[in-house]
DNA sequence: CTTTTTCATGATAATCCCATGACATAAATG
DNA sequence: CATTTATGTCATGGGATTATCATGAAAAAG
């Protein structure tokens, strides 16, 4: 699946333009404007990378940083500062962010700072059975052949990957894969599954009568 | 060709112990012993890579690399220091360094990275199907004839490329091949689309509706 | 300046995804 | 077993998305 990066940046414009930026680069933005917003959601969206501004109201990227790896998230933390003195760098790795990049900085330079971090921490092949789906490309293969998947499927599937194992309401479903507003009917799910059971097996996407469904990866 | 690497390294016992061991991998090796005859090298001679020395007299490796990387020179650089602090680190690959390896090091283990460096920048042509392009020199071959390709066309398969099979959107496209300022319309993408099409054939080149299109390689 | 090539736009045709509903089948309930 | 409820399957048409072409402006080449 893309990788999910979280900006905490109080700023408005800032953010607004590290999330333009990295969603044209194919990332997924999580987005906090303020040190308290973002902890809470690096504990409970479990991104891939956060990129953290120092200065903040309420609470400090010090504080965002130290109260994490307090709690055993060791999520890559990439370090932005308008401040120039080593001692902010040095109390921020010290506390456990891992690169630091000072403010003015390129949209250029900071995207190959995400690309190499997420590298180093991205795994991006998902097996399932005899499946392999790349969740970067968003290609499935089976046997070194692929399987096309449309748009809907391709969102399905890492729905599913993404809870894989539990069981999911039709309602889940629908929220993930055409999401909130969505005014449609529980009998074009069915419909999907139809369709990805066709290309992944029956095996993989077990019916739990009056609750959902459930993706199992035997693994 | 073989890949030419400058090493600069006042340390003449590690100078002529790197030399050896490069050229037994047979690489072809220049060398300088201070900062300033490397920095010199390094414009004069073009190495495909450059392991640099922190600490040496009169130009220290960062002032190399902030020079370097100031005019525009992206030769990647693989550094050497003997001090254990991590904010060496952090302030070499914030002037631009693209790895770190801490004295004393195991020649192995330098050779490794040495060699993954040079795989990912020196790659000139890149294949796919029966083409092969020479991003250097944006030349387009197939069957041993060229296919002569426009600017826009050259640009936009340098990004394809760079994102070989991943699905990109329309605006993505945009962004990468006109810039972040195009008022144009997606109308125009999918001109250029069928224009590539024509050139690389369009099992190169497949859509993914409702998300945009995927470059695909076959390897 | 003239010719040629490249590029952007809009109109139109072709495509195909996917939402819907009808119906079949299976499971639960009593 | 009969009834009810939930899920599986298929066919189909609408409608959004994409393919293609023609046209003229703009830029580059001659």
């Amino acid at each position: 699946m893309k990788a999910k990066i979280l900006v905490v940046e109080d700023d408005k414009h800032i953010q607004m333009g590290l999330k333009k930026s990295l969603e044209l680069e194919g990332y997924h933005v999580e987005q906090a404007f303020d040190g308290e917003d973002g902890a809470y959601i690096a504990r409970t969206e479990n991104p891939d990378l956060i990129i953290l501004d120092i200065m903040m109201p309420f609470m400090n990227g010090f504080e965002v940083i130290s109260d994490l790896r307090g709690e055993g998230i060791d999520t890559p933390i990439l370090v932005l500062s308008a401040r120039t003195e080593t001692q902010d760098k040095v109390r921020g790795i010290r506390l456990g962010a891992d690169d630091y990049i000072e403010k003015p900085f390129s949209i250029d330079e900071l995207l190959a700072r995400v690309e190499r971090k997420l590298n180093l921490s991205m795994k991006e092949e998902f097996c399932f059975g005899s499946f392999s789906f790349n969740q970067k490309t968003s290609q499935l293969i089976k046997d070194s052949v692929e399987i096309s998947l449309s748009s809907k499927e391709i969102k399905m599937l890492n729905f599913f990957i993404s809870r894989k194992d539990q069981v999911v309401s039709r309602d889940q479903i629908i929220q993930g894969v055409w999401g909130h507003h969505y005014e449609g009917t529980d009998r074009t799910v069915d419909n999907f599954i139809l369709g990805l059971r066709k290309k992944i097996g029956k095996e993989h996407l077990s019916t739990v009568r009056g609750m959902g469904y459930r993706f199992v990866t035997n693994s």
